[in-house]
DNA sequence: ACGATGACAGTTT
DNA sequence: CAAACTGCCATCG
C-alpha cells in the first residue's frame, strides 16, 4: 500500500533522475516539475532520505539551492561529497564555492512534461 | 495527533 | 553582501 507522501517522494526521484550529468537544478525547480515551487523543502527531505541503494539511479548531488551553494546546514561530509561528484563531472564552482547556474542549470524536461503530482 | 525540524526561497533590514 | 524574517510543507519524535 502506498502513502500520498511515498508518491511525492518518488516523484521527487523520478524528476531528479532525468537531471543531464554535467548540469544542476535547483530545489524549487525540481520541486517545479514535481508538483509546485512551494514545495521545494519536501524536494530536500526526499533527497535526505533517498535510499543509499538508488544512489546510481538517482543523482541527489545535482541538486542544489537557488543561490547556487551547496546546502550545508550543519553537515559536514555530504556537502564534500556532493561537490566532489559535481566536479568530477564537469560543474565548476567559483572562487566563493558558487556554481554558475547561467551556465550549468538544466534546462528542464521538456515542453510536453506534466508534473505526476497535483497541488 | 502535534509540535519541532530542516539538503528551501523570496523579501526585508 | 549577510543576517533576520516569513511562508511553506514533508518528516520525525
Amino acid at each position: 500500500m502506498s502513502t500520498a507522501s511515498d508518491a511525492f517522494r518518488e516523484a521527487v526521484y523520478e524528476v531528479t533522475a532525468m537531471i543531464p550529468e554535467g548540469s544542476v537544478a535547483t530545489y524549487a525547480q525540481v520541486a517545479t516539475y514535481v508538483v509546485s515551487p512551494r514545495y521545494a523543502r519536501g524536494v530536500g527531505a526526499a533527497l535526505k532520505h533517498l535510499p543509499p541503494g538508488r544512489h546510481a539511479e538517482v543523482p541527489w548531488h545535482r541538486v542544489i539551492n537557488a543561490s547556487g551553494r551547496i546546502s550545508a546546514k550543519g553537515e559536514t561530509f555530504r556537502p564534500v561529497r556532493q561537490e566532489r561528484l559535481l566536479r568530477r563531472e564537469g560543474v565548476a564552482f567559483d572562487r566563493s564555492g558558487r556554481v554558475n547556474l547561467m551556465l550549468f542549470q538544466w534546462s528542464g524536461p521538456g515542453p510536453d512534461w506534466v508534473p505526476p503530482l497535483r497541488p
